[in-house]
DNA sequence: CATGAATGAGCGTTCATTCAT
DNA sequence: GATGAATGAACGCTCATTCAT
């Protein structure tokens, strides 16, 4: 028999994506077996391992796919009007349309990510192509007047992350945390990164100012 | 002395601690041995086990004394003049004099703890206990007229929470960021989450005032 | 073909057993690894664990067989018109025919199903449904006038339990025990048992008969 | 310090023995650690090895102690002017005065000395020392017509430690066995072999009297 | 291509034994 | 002599990966 079409390869490649990702989710990367996989995406043991050449392939997979996916989003923000309302729209996008698991998966991912490997490899490597592009739009805006922070752009490109990732975190690892009454609380917050330049700000402010 | 000195059992278990952060940190839980944990602190497999009753009760240990300490360091900050100079110093603390693999620990703690057991119990029980005491320093920091915040001291709270979390999770899994360089950045967003209630607002915050 | 057909895999099931019984009873249940028992049965430690799920099981599973062909030949036995002639030739196909390592595996089961658990709970059930048997066989013999004997069934088959199992505990410990002459002496006091209502007996007989 | 009294010496090496018993007839040999052993007789684990070179000689102390000690009870049978009803009477003896727990430990040390070793050695050597004396016994009786069996003294011999045997088995592996109901008729059988030489026997005797 | 039985390296854990105190 | 912390070989078991069918 010859090839499959490659539709129904992609196909199936996905569908076993699909399928892992919500047995990672549930167990996490390493006490989740190859097996359960198989089971969770209803197909043979054998059968992933023609799709996946190892368990680190499987995971590295995830891993570009989800990271793929927030490029694509965060790329599509640069079309926005309004930066600060895109921003709380994406926020609001992963509080309420996205299921808990894919969060626990990024975190899982991240952390895989700190100990190397493809899966660290990719990981940073989207990381590093979110950040510039994120840098480059803040660029944009901050030359074309519609934004005018205290910092620069890569500054801001970075503390948008640690918002994110903060909110990831929060709603991954905390069962009770609320949060869509939170989103709009950041949103305040990238509203003041990227528009604050000529505000008092408190003595705090002042004393770091230095630092920066 | 066939009976060891409690004072010596405890130094013993701070070390086999200590050693065990170590090798977790560069291996992840689920990578590193338990052989591993023993070559570190320099004992022998089985010493390991008059200490800690499984790998398990291992992390679990890791996990209490971190976050001990982390819980020690917060209810320190109630008795600080300026709340908000008292937060920017603990993140500082947090960058430059605690080495980095401390912040991949918590990450990979976090990250077990989302899957329940006892590291899941202990770490979402010092998270409640850290965010009730935060909650309640906040309370009375606005009773007291030292803050003005736009938000309630359960909000601010957690907005912080993300905050901190934030900068964990970058510091960790992000080897190019720097982290001395954006603490001051996140302080300016913490000094205005606990002084804002007065000042106008970006567009975003006016258009998601009615959701808070 | 890779589903194996359930035929084939009832023979490697009954191939690790018959291995199993041997490492086990060369060695004893404790002593006789996994790797020891895979070894003999010429298959890979993994394999074992393909068909029993671990070493309680596989004890369990060598217990059942045991048990249950015990059971089948002493129903067996219910079929037979002279019945202390059928136990003694059930006497003697334990002696003659069985090799005396599986004696030593049932002594090995009787010590190991004292301590409780799955095997504990095999034999005990099988000794109570063997023990019924035997009682309703005796008892049927009674009823129809072809024994007479001065207990009631169930001592009668509690009796000739003592003496099996007596036989059997005997020609496992004791090497220089000659089972091939011991079997029609015990033989002798079955027939006695069966037959012995209207004879006169002994003093001590008398002296214990109130207890009966 | 110099040396412990002789007589201190022997007391704790009883004293742990009878300990090792109640530990080892609760878990069997193998569950049962050294550990467990020196809680139970309430020394240190190090004083175990004072008295005790290793498991196993421990162990052989056990058997040597209790077969002493049964070697001593038949030796007294000797003496006895009715053997039948000597012997009922040590079987009582088991019955009623012995806990359980030292069936269940004769059983354990049986299944043990299968294995050769130093119990092994030790359990042979007292069994043949037994089934020496018992057949001396025996053949005496019949010398001073005190006994008139169809069977010579080292038949007689075998075939009642069978009996006993068979009891001791049963009473440790059969939680339902009622010892006290049973010992009487195993007398009767014992009374049947000690004096049957004149008597007929049933149509079984007969038909298995060629194969003898 | 699909299957799942087979493989075996490697893990967490136990416990008989030793020995510094 | 007594103590119990320390040792490390060895065990039961798992699971990523392979490959005959």
């Amino acid at each position: 028999m010859p090839k499959l079409k490659p539709d129904t390869q992609f196909a199936r490649q996905q569908h076993i994506l699909d399928a892992a990702e919500l047995a990672f989710a549930a167990g996490g990367f390493h006490r989740t077996t190859m097996q359960d996989v198989a089971r969770q995406a209803g197909v043979s043991l054998g059968a992933l391992y023609v799709y996946f050449a190892s368990k680190e392939d499987l995971i590295a997979g995830i891993t570009e796919r989800d990271r793929a996916k927030l490029t694509e989003q965060l790329a599509a923000i640069g079309q926005a009007p309004d930066l600060a309302a895109a921003l709380a729209k994406l926020g609001e996008h992963y509080t309420v349309e996205e299921p808990r698991y894919k969060q626990q998966l990024v975190i899982e991912i991240g952390c895989e990510a700190m100990r190397g490997g493809s899966v660290g490899s990719i990981y940073r490597a989207c990381d590093e192509a979110i950040m510039g592009d994120f840098e480059r739009l803040f660029q944009r805006a901050i030359e074309d007047r519609r934004i005018n922070p205290r910092y620069d752009a890569a500054t801001i490109a970075r503390a948008i992350a640690v918002l994110g990732d903060g909110l990831f975190w929060r709603r991954a690892v905390d069962p009770t945390f609320d949060t869509k009454a939170m989103v709009p609380v950041i949103a305040t917050l990238v509203a003041a990164l990227l528009d604050g330049a000529d505000r008092p700000h408190s003595a705090l402010a002042e004393d770091t100012k230095h630092e920066v």
